[in-house]
DNA sequence: CTGAAAGCGCTTACAG
DNA sequence: CTGAAAGCGCTTACAG
């Protein structure tokens, strides 16, 4: 008690209230007072501008370097921290990086959102969430009017979002940087975080064929997704490397979920001449097939193989557990979150990194004896 | 070309061009300009202050009417929006609602998202994600921190991060809105959306009892977490109803994880009196029982009925189907979000929405013989 | 019921 | 290398 009284009054005695009245309130930036230190408060302590003190902030190279030093031990002793709302306004752009998805696996989703703050963790920006519905007719304006409004200092889109080219236009004429992860360079390097999925599928190709598979299927994802494209091409290379020719009967369109899955797979399995293995575009579709095979008495991997794609945490727990294709969805966050974050400091971008799937073999896939 | 030549001309020609100086920047609100429409435009087209204009905006009551529509009619006509940024300095709080969370399974964050955003749509607010972990020794400093400098609208707290009372402490000594979902009545009911988990666990109770098991064991979750604990009395309560006691032998704590479940169950099946039922505290923990019954040759529902809670989207894919208690977690993230909004709008909040479980009943219980 | 002034806490544009 | 003035687009506090 006495010494917070104490402290008050030396306070007032203080010659340094008769300087020149500054526009920052009347506070005590010494006292553990509950009134937040501005720009003004850190200039005034240093005997200079605020000015200074911004270029400081900005890390602006013309400022003595004994200037710069004197200013940020006084911003270090008084634990300041500019104020992002009082920036954003004077900056023109806010410290919003908007995730801009329609990805429709949950597992994908949270790991994506991780990686991107993992990355984002410590410096001032925010993650926001902004999922978005392709099919929907006004999904594209709902975008804008976002960017428009809160001015975001960036976007991350994942496929398929990231696929679309009107999107990424309207970003550009907003001036809004972004990054796209795909499975194709879509734009400029700087731009673009790219997976190798038809390598991954290759992977699928080569592993099936080598346990001595000829009759193999392909269930794929919609024809709207890059990815199903990829990962077809890529099927088929890997295949071709074993003389093996992807039969068109048994490649089958699905929509990447559960149930368009089990209706492929009743489809392809009721034949008289059924596959012996199949290859599906994603783990949620390669699971379908596991129920269809037990429907019709089939076992897995005895009468039928399975390799799936994504290494949803699904596939490990379910029996057989599956074999599939791994992408690493959460350091592909991380690398599109730091992409960006130069993009925004305007920093030389040549080139992200890309990520390459590896192949998991667990206990869905045995070879034709 | 011309159109826009001719109406760039008759601008500057016009009478306005002599009214006094405002302190907005000259620019055309009736071409469709580039520069954006603010205050100040809308002051000047309706005849006000742009205080008046500010009322509108913010609904203060005393306006004229005949005013307040005129302004209305002016801002729809230039498609006018406050800029977020300006607000926020000038409200001294941002248009950012937080999630502040820690449940570990993808599909309840996804969902709770899901309902969250439903209800923002349309609104100014931003969900931005703070994925906390509790374990790690300054996870409050950091939320303190982000509270602090970027002063969101409110946060939203699903469990368990909702059960710790520190953290609200400092949300409200930071006059900090928030809304915390529990099963439990940990706070004002206004800053309370319940779910009644025990309510859920005593219907798993009621149909294992019904069906004639009374061997019955519980693998719970963590002690750290509220729902372990109203889960378990759940439970016993239902049993209690038909006479039947849970035996503290059969009552083994895991971590709400699939490989803790698997341990657990190994503990319990591989006893020579095994339950010939279990109820899991989460579906995670319930397909784990799978993986350890498929080892030890126990089929599922002839050597043991298995329920879990969640209903997650596994529960319904893995075989045979999982009997599983489900919590409404996206409309649980809706009701969370609407509460918040009106807290952060000063609205009279009585009670909120409480959410009850309900099970479902599918392939993985049966009667005992 | 309405408005002119000052302010929120920063940055930009211009001087020196 | 440094600073005084003006501004970002709103709201608060005070008048009338």
């Amino acid at each position: 008690m006495y010494g917070a009284l104490i402290a008050i009054v030396a306070e007032n005695q203080m010659p340094e209230n008769t300087t020149k009245k500054s526009d920052s309130a009347e506070q005590s930036p010494l006292s553990a007072g509950r009134a937040k230190v501005t720009i003004n408060d850190i200039a005034r302590l240093a005997n200079v501008s605020k000015k200074t003190v911004s270029r400081v902030l900005n890390d602006h190279p013309i400022v003595r370097a004994e200037t710069r030093a004197k200013v940020k031990q006084i911003m270090a002793e008084q634990g300041y921290a500019p104020d992002p709302q009082a920036r954003a306004l004077a900056f023109r752009r806010s410290f919003l990086i908007a995730l801009a998805y329609d990805n429709p696996s949950p597992q994908y989703v949270v790991n994506m959102q991780r990686g991107i703050l993992d990355e984002l963790e410590g410096s001032d920006y925010q993650l926001v969430l902004h999922p978005v519905d392709r099919s929907a007719a006004n999904f594209s304006e709902k975008l804008e009017r976002f960017v428009e409004r809160h001015r975001p200092a960036g976007v991350i889109m994942p496929p398929s979002v990231s696929e679309d080219e009107a999107l990424c236009e309207m970003l550009r004429s907003q001036s809004c940087p972004y990054v796209r992860i795909a499975s194709r360079d879509l734009d400029t390097p700087a731009h673009m975080v790219r997976t190798h999925d038809a390598d991954g599928a290759a992977q699928a190709a080569r592993h099936l064929a080598s346990l001595g598979h000829k009759r193999i299927a392909h269930i794929h994802g919609p024809k709207s997704f890059r990815s199903a494209h990829e990962r077809l091409a890529g099927f088929k290379d890997g295949l071709k490397e074993f003389e093996l020719e992807l039969d068109d009967a048994l490649t089958i369109e699905a929509g990447y979920t559960f149930d368009s899955g089990v209706r492929a797979a009743d489809n392809l399995l009721s034949r008289s001449k059924r596959p012996t293995a199949i290859f599906a575009g994603n783990d949620e579709m390669a699971i379908g097939i596991y129920s269809s095979a037990r429907k019709l008495g089939l076992k897995i991997p005895d009468d039928l193989s399975i390799v799936g794609f994504d290494d949803t945490p699904m596939a490990s727990r379910i029996a057989p557990a599956l074999t599939t294709v791994r992408l690493p969805i959460r350091d592909m966050g991380g690398e599109a979150a730091r992409a960006l974050l130069k993009l925004i400091a305007r920093q030389e971008v040549t080139e992200n990194q890309s990520f390459n799937p590896e192949i998991i073999v667990r206990e869905s896939t045995r070879s034709l004896a």
